[in-house]
DNA sequence: ATATTTTAGTTACAATTGAAACCAACTGCA
DNA sequence: TGCAGTTGGTTTCAATTGTAACTAAAATAT
């Protein structure tokens, strides 16, 4: 395509984190759905709530990156299912503070070390200094991108 | 929470890259939306045939790691557009064979820059060797991901 | 040749998602 | 106090998406 600006999706940078981050999503979001019926924003809402608890639906929107709408989705189908627990917050009547239920905690319990073993098979792949500059990286492009996003 | 699989969602790499990608490709998404009228899908089908002519659908929904379904439906849309012209394979009435119209690389040749654009500008946040290790990184997870989702 | 299976692409329907409207409770300020 | 503006959270409706069924053409097998 001669005069034509030179684009390949290939080696794009924002195409590849896509596909590469939707392929790695979607192959632990199976074995959630499939073996403890939950959706991904399901999980994400329990795993923020299963490293500090007793929060309100807005900070687990913030801490997961969902906007609110998904988390009262996901936090309403967690009550059904009996995973976590609600009450209100005593000084802002608003607020709904949430935190895992018994049931929602043996959840966790199973889940959590899946995923973080899931990780590991994907870091594996990685020799030790190729793991810290990844992470070096990763937290670089984090935070440009967060105050790209603000403005 | 003592004696709990510690997962810390903002460490978790499945869960940065999800995040980081997102937001990412969202920034460009609102860019393509509002000054082109284009969908993510549409854009990535039109980047590809930019890149290389006369493929397929199928073929395109392989270089862009979308569903054909989706790829149908944004090959649909970009007709109905004028950005893209279909014709028959004459060794397969099946296949389809689709290129940019006139109109389409003109759309082409002012989004192709603004992606290139938005890359570099995310990528003047690392130095040269982060660059590298980063393109490394990823190609790896990329081949990784790939070989497992295979199975 | 003809039946069977596979492949390219579309369509139909259900489930998911996003945007905007909405309600109730809080804040700040006159 | 009381009223305008925010904020936390839910609901509604439309648009997007995923799954499965479908059609037509090609490949394979009988």
């Amino acid at each position: 395509m001669p005069g034509h600006a030179l684009l390949e999706l290939e080696t794009f940078l924002p195409y590849r984190l896509s596909v590469l981050s939707n392929t790695l999503s979607q192959a632990i979001a199976r074995v959630y759905e499939k073996r403890f019926n939950l959706s991904v924003t399901e999980w994400r809402a329990m795993a923020v709530l299963g490293h500090c608890s007793d929060i309100s639906a807005r900070e687990v929107a913030e801490r997961t990156a969902m906007d609110k709408v998904a988390v009262s989705r996901a936090v309403a189908r967690l009550l059904a299912k009996g995973h976590i627990e609600r009450s209100t917050a005593s000084h802002d009547k608003r607020q709904s503070v949430l935190r895992l239920s018994d049931e929602g905690w043996k959840i966790y319990d199973q889940v959590a070390p899946l995923a973080l073993e899931h990780e590991q098979r994907l870091l594996a792949h990685l020799d030790e200094e190729e793991r810290q500059w990844l992470t070096r990286i990763l937290e670089t492009l984090w935070q440009a991108e967060l105050v790209e996003s603000k403005r």
